[in-house]
DNA sequence: TATTTGATTGTTGGG
DNA sequence: CCCAACAATCAAATA
């Protein structure tokens, strides 16, 4: 896995607070994702399991391409009506790598303004 | 301390 | 109600 090592970015700048009621502790596809875990564990790859859901509150911050999905798929499903979601997933990723940083550059600002609400959610949740 | 890997984020539609 | 592929990103855990 290529990634860049020393990746100490912590830019905490927590200033802005979020009230973060959580009335509904929905555990989206935690709980489903939890079997890969629970799989792993039994097959002894990993001593414990990572339980990344023990703090319940702030969500994490969404990806580019979350929102480049939000943005793309509706386009890509117009002209693939047939398509399923598997397909446009995998299509949409494919454009994805096929586009430039530049074009990249809005989600990225997008995903960069999330991560920085997830910052303030998880300081204010702490 | 650095690396690794698991978990989480969002979409739609179906089982 | 949960999962399917896709990419990105974070955070805990391990070496």
């Amino acid at each position: 896995m290529p990634r860049p090592a020393a990746t100490t970015a912590a830019a905490a700048k927590a200033s802005s607070r979020k009230k973060a009621a959580a009335p509904e502790p929905k555990a989206t596809k935690a709980a489903g994702r939890k079997k890969e875990a629970a799989a792993a564990v039994a097959e002894g790859k990993v001593t414990k399991k990572r339980s990344k859901k023990e703090a319940g509150g702030p969500k994490r911050a969404r990806s580019a391409y979350m929102y480049f999905s939000q943005a793309t798929r509706q386009e890509v499903k117009k002209d693939n009506p047939d398509a399923s979601f598997g397909d446009i997933g995998r299509l949409l990723g494919e454009m994805w790598k096929n586009m430039s940083e530049k074009d990249k550059s809005p989600y990225k600002e997008l995903a960069d303004k999330d991560k920085n609400r997830y910052e303030s959610e998880k300081a204010a949740a702490a």
